[in-house]
DNA sequence: GATACATATATCATTTACCATATATAAATA
DNA sequence: TATTTATATATGGTAAATGATATATGTATC
């Protein structure tokens, strides 16, 4: 993982957010984060899908919907980062967690294997 | 600390070396950084001003050199990740610290209190 | 056909780089 | 002491590169 091109995804308001969020909810799909973030579709697609080719995030689909959460295989020191900067950032993320959990019709996860 | 504006400081190859040089060899002035990144002065003298200005960095001048550290009241968060970054990258900074090691003339460091 | 998501294009905003030059300190000289 | 000269660093102006956004449209699933 170059880390120039590591840190250029982390700083965008709108990427930083997505990621954070993920990494606390384990799993979101793109119209939860449409929701969180109060942002249009296209927009939050845009840039989930620069941190899937970056492999900071992995997607599956299920359904109509496709969840993202981090990269299993992303290198230790990034883990880390991830979840030094979603631990210690409570108010950047205060809002959109609010609007998650006041969303309706979330879809429902099914377990991916077995 | 703004996450976003941090992040957007690490988001550039010259910042994020001077960044992690800084980290590894404590503190360095800005003709040492000129030679161990191979730019030119005002190149490097302007992202050093940058991250000063959003407090990632401090500098004293002693005589003719102005040399800079890591800001020690940065958010522990924030330090996390630069040390986490410094120690798990040692390619990406490989040939500046080469260089740094090469360079004649380095200036000696004056304690700056008693 | 409806919903969820992805992408292409054009436009706009931000960032970066480079050149020239300014400031600041120190040393040398008159 | 006052005046140059040299070295280190900072900054103003501007062109080029990069990144972000909105709108429209395309694809996939049900």
């Amino acid at each position: 993982m170059n880390p120039v091109q590591f840190y250029k995804c982390l700083a965008d308001e709108t990427r930083l957010k997505c990621l954070l969020l993920i990494e606390n909810e384990e799993e979101l799909c793109v119209c939860e984060l449409t929701a969180a973030l109060d942002e249009i579709q296209p927009k939050i697609s845009r840039h989930l899908a620069q941190l899937r080719q970056c492999q900071l995030l992995v997607d599956r689909r299920q359904g109509k919907w496709v969840f993202y959460r981090i990269n299993p295989d992303l290198p230790e020191w990034c883990k880390t980062v991830l979840v030094e900067s979603a631990t210690n950032n409570g108010h950047f993320l205060k809002d959109a967690t609010l609007a998650l959990g006041l969303m309706g019709d979330r879809p429902e996860r099914v377990k991916s294997c077995c």
